[in-house]
DNA sequence: CAAACGTGGAT
DNA sequence: TATCCAAGTTT
């Protein structure tokens, strides 16, 4: 059970015009006419949140649509297959998320008869639901009073109050998250919670603040220091290690050869190309690729690097044509894959960009020569 | 609790 | 091209 710490009653916090201002400014200035806006559906809020932390609006509208018209309610996502869901999220990143979101889906239906819980409290205690997702499900779905502290909230508060320290740290995140309880109003929860987002999505942005349309101008202590833009402070930033790594395409008969990556690590859950760590030699990717059958010809391909948050990854593939195949062992996570189902298959976005791409033009997943 | 966890937009 | 980081959660 995932505890959500009770607000300490900060009165001294409490200031009922920050609020007021905010959903002013919504009303009238505010983003309402979002994909997800405009429903009290617990399913398509819930999606949306799920789908948006640590993702940008323009990213996720598409993949939400698909989504949606895919999965229409919570009881169909439930009883989809998990291919089914990580091939819609293909892409998208952060694959917990959508393993996540087909386990709470399951989840709702099992324990809550479909129906999303509105207590924000049991909204956190499932998958991929924490504090803030939580409060924002509940305000929107039912105008629960809940705070969320997105990276939106932050930035506003670390400018408005004047707060410094990275938001990310212990300290700094317990005084924003006692900000945001105290100044929540008493009424208007849709209001403020969206309002708050789309100030920092569309006025306190990182770059530069559109302070002239700040509804909190008046009032905000980073403007009258002109310390905008050392507000919110900068992630301590450290130097991102680089892996090294060969990647296998195999073909044979029109199929490619991918293996079920594990459910946890980068890239969990999804389907991906047979890897070896580090840069193996010939009689190395011979060995292995060898286990699916009699090996025919063997063509390096243009490497290519992808950077992840915390890592660097420079990939050397290698098409390998079989002349027979060797039947897969039971236990393997590997399958064949017939190239025309590529496209929706649940892969990592560098490695669909790389078969994909192969697949044009002269057609080197034909398996022929 | 610090680190893991993706990808693409913005500058 | 390099860097930052976005509607955070989990371990």
């Amino acid at each position: 059970m995932k505890r959500i710490a009770a607000a300490p009653d900060d009165a001294a916090l409490a200031d009922p015009e920050f609020s007021a201002d905010v959903i002013r400014w919504q009303k009238q200035h505010g983003r309402h006419a979002l994909p997800w806006q405009n429903t009290t559906d617990p399913y398509r809020i819930w999606l949306s949140e799920i789908m948006l932390q640590q993702t940008q609006v323009t990213a996720v509208i598409p993949y939400y649509l698909r989504f949606l018209e895919r999965f229409p309610d919570v009881a169909s996502l439930a009883q989809a297959s998990s291919e089914e869901v990580m091939s819609h999220w293909s892409g998208l990143g952060y694959y917990s998320r959508a393993r996540n979101l087909h386990r709470c889906a399951q989840r709702v239906c099992a324990e809550y008869g479909g129906v999303f819980p509105a207590d924000p409290d049991k909204l956190a205690d499932l998958p991929g639901i924490g504090r803030s997702t939580a409060a924002a499900i509940s305000a929107f779905s039912h105008g629960t009073r809940a705070a969320i502290l997105d990276g939106n909230v932050k930035r506003v508060f670390c400018r408005v109050f004047g707060i410094d320290g990275f938001p990310g740290s212990k300290p700094v995140e317990d005084a924003l998250w006692r900000r945001a309880e105290a100044l929540l109003p008493e009424r208007d929860m849709q209001a403020y919670t969206q309002g708050l987002m789309d100030l920092g999505a569309t006025v306190c942005t990182r770059g530069r603040p559109a302070c002239e349309r700040c509804p909190l101008a008046h009032r905000c202590i980073a403007r009258q220091t002109g310390r905008t833009a050392e507000l919110p402070a900068r992630k301590p930033k450290r130097a991102t290690p680089e892996r090294q790594a060969a990647m296998l395409v195999i073909v044979d008969g029109g199929e490619v050869l991918l293996e079920q990556r594990p459910g946890s690590g980068i890239w969990g859950g999804l389907l991906s190309l047979p890897e070896l760590a580090g840069e193996p030699d010939a009689a190395e990717l011979e060995r292995v690729a060898g286990q699916f059958g009699e090996i025919g010809a063997i063509e390096r391909l243009q490497p290519f690097s992808h950077t992840f948050t915390h890592f660097k990854l420079h990939v050397a593939p290698w098409r390998v044509r079989l002349r027979a195949r060797r039947p897969i062992a039971g236990e393997a996570p590997h399958l064949w894959y017939p190239r025309e189902r590529l496209a929706q298959a649940p892969l990592p976005a560098p490695v669909k960009k790389l078969l994909l791409g192969l697949l044009g033009g002269e057609d080197l997943l034909s398996g022929l020569e």
